[in-house]
DNA sequence: CTTATAAATGTTATATTATTACATAATGTT
DNA sequence: AACATTATGTAATAATATAACATTTATAAG
């Protein structure tokens, strides 16, 4: 486990937790689970979420509202992410591909413009789906 | 301007509407657009969303849950999108470099997966933002 | 240690995005 | 015509996310 000295009591109860799970967990979700060590509203959790999304924690995994920990320790900020998203069970991966990164990262465009932050979500059938 | 030969009323309505836009839409701002038109409910405009989305007409943006239509003839069913989004002015276009393309259908994964679909978001300034 | 500043919290209300459920109508196929 | 598939209409509700405002805690200077 890493380091947390700088973050706060909301944002330390709600890393845990997504730390913890073995799937990507929702907003609500994560604020149900949190009830009990007094995180009462929504809001509360949309900023601890905020946060932890900004110095690269966790990452939310856009097509599915979710969020899960960061993989890649070396992921301090999260600005080229990519993830592997089972369509069956809906098990997300965080890929950590530094030839994959080199590529996106210096990835160019027709109109000569490049870009300082991306995300990637492949889809498919994980292992055990495919053979089940 | 293709074919629209199999799509219902409010699907030619809702994509008539995203075509002619210059931004990406969101669905309750195209339920206010088209409800001129008839059409009265957002399940009605989500309805014609999905089946858009699934024969590849228009895309989703998901971190912006906006729809822009499909900018790219070729991408008759959309498993493999990419987009540039400026940060500043949230522009949106769709990338179409065969390229990138070829390099994510072909990329396979650590534990030797390989994947049927993918969503890339890229952001970044565009050129106006950029130099303003 | 006090003052200033920034960051985080607590709370209520509300906005935005999306789906469930059920009845009906239109379209395509045999 | 009979059947299956797809689309529609409508109401209600679920799920996701933010606005606004008052207060507290942490950090950094002076
Ligand atoms: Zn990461
Ligand atoms: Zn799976
Ligand atoms: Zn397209
Ligand atoms: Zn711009």
């Amino acid at each position: 486990m890493e380091k947390q000295y700088n973050l706060s009591k909301n944002q330390k109860i709600i890393l845990n937790l997504i730390v913890k799970s073995t799937e990507p967990l929702k907003a609500y979700s994560i604020l149900y689970n949190v009830q009990k060590k007094g995180i009462k509203a929504p809001l509360q959790v949309y900023r601890a979420l905020d946060k932890l999304v900004e110095i690269g924690k966790i990452h939310k995994i856009e097509s599915r509202n979710a969020f899960i920990a960061c993989q890649n320790s070396s992921c301090q900020i999260s600005k080229a992410t990519a993830f592997s998203i089972c369509e069956s069970c809906e098990k997300v991966s965080e890929i950590s591909n530094s030839k994959l990164s080199k590529y996106l990262s210096n990835f160019t465009d027709e109109a000569g413009m490049k870009y300082n932050k991306y995300n990637l979500e492949f889809f498919g059938l994980c292992k055990k789906c495919k053979t089940s």
